[in-house]
RNA sequence: CGGGGUGUGGCUCAGCUUGGCUAGAGCGCUUGAUUUGGGAUCAAGAGGUCGCAGGUUCGAAUCCUGUCACCCCGACCA
């Protein structure tokens, strides 16, 4: 490829509206350009680094039996009703009608499809276990796109699906998929990423990884310990409180607060501290609109995402009506009075406390002294706290987590039988059953994951791609081209390179030096060789990479080879 | 979905508060000359219905109303 007929503008100054790094650098590179709110077209650049992210995803899957197939981008929603989801999705999911006025929607994830192409195939026990994936488009209607590449509306995803007769099957397969994703972002030059146990979420299953890229930028938080290997995701992290009974139990007691509404005003107030009063949290259920009333200890926080999970139920912060019987501000677990049903939830935080302060469910009023074992029968205790930093450590029990930002560029999930249930895919057993098949998937972000790389591999002159992904191996760059005999040079240079096989980018515009090197740092190729004519009186060429790690002038009988020894090396370590 | 911000040539922005003549600068682009190892210099050019639609006014990039788009923070997120 020639540089000067590369489709694509780059320049020097930052777009305005690109705040992460990895945005501002492709955009200024010309690799990518905004069409829409988190959508965007590809030029050639990014196209290649995808390309062999994707080629590398491919070697992976196809190493564990994976057998690469397409589904369609726009689905009947016929099949999302079979399996429930086309109900149960929000917004994200995008919908709307084909001429035929038949209800249509775009994929934003292939458990359907996947179930659809295999499901009179796969009746039989012989024909287990299995694993389908594909490269393909996926449309999921972002509220909020943000950070160029790293969440987007419309995005090419790997995702994998398999399907298995026993639990057992699925976990070792589980396994086996769970390294084959380290091997695959080991190769695309970020082994540093780590798995941590997660929420399922909608996917519905138990056990689930995500992998996670532990950067500034990430929008999601992990907990993560020092002390031992416990790694999750928020939702999944268990917060653990220190038992803080006391042994002076005092009595329980009414006190004016008058115009205290806040645990801290509260608190204050009765000279007391944030972790020694018990907090009302108040939701409400998406369906039917029952309250959902978490009480946790004051100083603490609710993860949503922890009620859902446990209620079964989707919830939104709830409105207060003055005929429900709630008293804002005043709310507490004793005399609580709420029109119609209500779930009330006490956090494993208030397990085993005494001498709460607490709302009297009376403007102005609050209890001193409450104990939850004495004063409250049947008490319904969960896990609904969000984990803090400096928190204990569900695994190893020290005060050792601390809660990191990270990239999510994979995830992989036991589903279980939730679709093949639902969709009724069944095969029959050695003896002669009807069973469902077990179901796992796994899925990348290939987008997501070129931008990830060039987030933690870039300098503030471009990024700096590894070789397994780099769009090219050699920028070949002749400083003054109008000089013939150096023209020459780099002309054979360049064809001697393509014959050999080597992917080159071949500048030989006639601008400034700078101009050319601000281009090649921006294009983020690994090795760079430069003709010129101060070289050429030498007899030599530099050859230098893009991380400066290797500078070195080379006499140009054995560029092509030394060039091709480099390659080679770049490529080895992964 | 809640809060905030911005829309002026391909890019970065000024001008708007306090309405006024032909809408500006830098980068980039075209032509020519001089330059040539980290984003050159000079000269001459091309390129804008000031997001869109109404309104106020003798007159609107500027004021008012509506609308669309984009960005940021939060919520949600296979």
């Amino acid at each position: 490829m020639k540089l000067d007929k590369l489709v694509g503008e780059r320049f020097k100054e930052k777009p305005s509206d690109c705040v992460v790094d990895s945005h501002a650098l492709m955009v200024r590179g010309g690799y990518m350009k905004n069409v829409a709110n988190g959508i965007f077209s590809q030029y050639m650049p990014l196209k290649r680094v995808c390309k062999k992210i994707e080629n590398i995803i491919r070697e992976e899957m196809d190493k564990i039996d994976g057998q690469e197939v397409l589904f369609p981008v726009v689905l009947p929603a016929t099949l999302w009703e079979e399996s429930g989801r086309y109900e149960s999705v929000g917004s994200e999911l995008l919908r709307f009608s084909d001429r035929n006025n038949s209800k249509m929607l775009l994929g934003m994830t292939h458990e359907e499809a996947a179930v659809h192409l295999v499901r009179d195939y796969a009746n039989s026990y012989t024909k287990y276990p299995f694993m389908v994936y594909q490269m393909q488009t996926k449309f999921r209607d972002e509220g909020r796109p943000r950070a160029g590449l790293i969440r987007v509306r419309e995005f090419t995803m790997k995702d994998a699906y398999s399907f298995h007769t026993s639990q057992e099957d699925l976990e070792e397969y589980y396994k086996v998929c769970y390294d084959a994703y380290f091997k695959i972002f080991e190769r695309a030059g970020i082994p540093e990423v780590v798995a941590v146990a997660s929420d399922s979420g909608m996917m519905g299953g138990s056990l689930s990884h995500e992998y996670m890229l532990l950067t500034p930028i990430g929008e999601d938080s992990i907990a993560i310990c020092t002390q031992c290997d416990y790694k999750a995701n928020m939702e999944a992290a268990e917060c653990i409180i220190e038992d803080n009974y006391s042994d002076t139990v005092s009595e329980f007691t009414k006190v004016s607060t008058p115009d205290m509404q806040t645990i801290e005003e509260v608190c204050g107030f009765l000279n007391s501290s944030a972790d020694k009063s018990c907090k009302a949290v108040v939701y409400q259920k998406n369906v039917d609109d029952e309250y959902v009333i978490i009480f946790i200890r004051g100083d603490l926080d609710v993860n949503e995402t922890k009620i859902t999970n446990y209620i079964g139920a989707e919830i939104h912060p709830a409105i207060i009506t003055d005929d429900c019987g709630i008293v804002a501000g005043f709310i507490g677990p004793v005399d609580l009075k709420v029109a119609g049903n209500a779930t009330i939830i006490y956090d494993n935080s208030l397990k085993g406390t005494n001498n709460l302060i607490c709302g009297a469910n009376e403007k102005d009023y609050h209890f001193t002294g409450f104990n939850i074992s004495r004063d409250i029968e049947g008490a319904e205790f969960a896990d609904v706290a969000k984990i803090t930093d400096g928190g204990i450590c569900p695994c190893c029990g020290k005060k050792s987590i601390t809660i990191s930002r990270g990239i999510e560029v994979g995830n992989i999930f036991q589903l279980g039988t939730k679709y093949t249930q639902s969709m009724n895919m069944q095969y029959l057993d050695k003896d002669g059953k009807s069973q469902y098949p077990i179901m796992g998937c796994y899925g990348i972000g290939v987008g997501r994951l070129a931008a990830s790389v060039c987030e933690v591999h870039h300098d503030d002159y471009g990024p700096i791609w590894p070789m397994s992904i780099a769009p090219w191996q050699v920028q070949l760059c002749c400083l003054r081209s109008d000089d013939e005999a150096t023209k020459e040079c780099a002309d054979n240079l360049y064809n001697e390179m393509q014959s050999k096989g080597i992917e080159v980018i071949y500048d030989d515009r006639k601008v400034r030096p700078g101009v050319m090197f601000s281009d090649a740092d921006l294009l983020g190729v690994p090795v760079r060789v430069i003709v010129s004519p101060r070289n050429m009186e030498e007899s030599v060429v530099e050859l230098v990479t893009r991380d400066k790690s290797v500078q070195e002038k080379v006499a140009i009988d054995e560029v092509v080879e030394t060039v091709q020894k480099l390659i080679e090396k770049l490529l080895e370590n992964i």
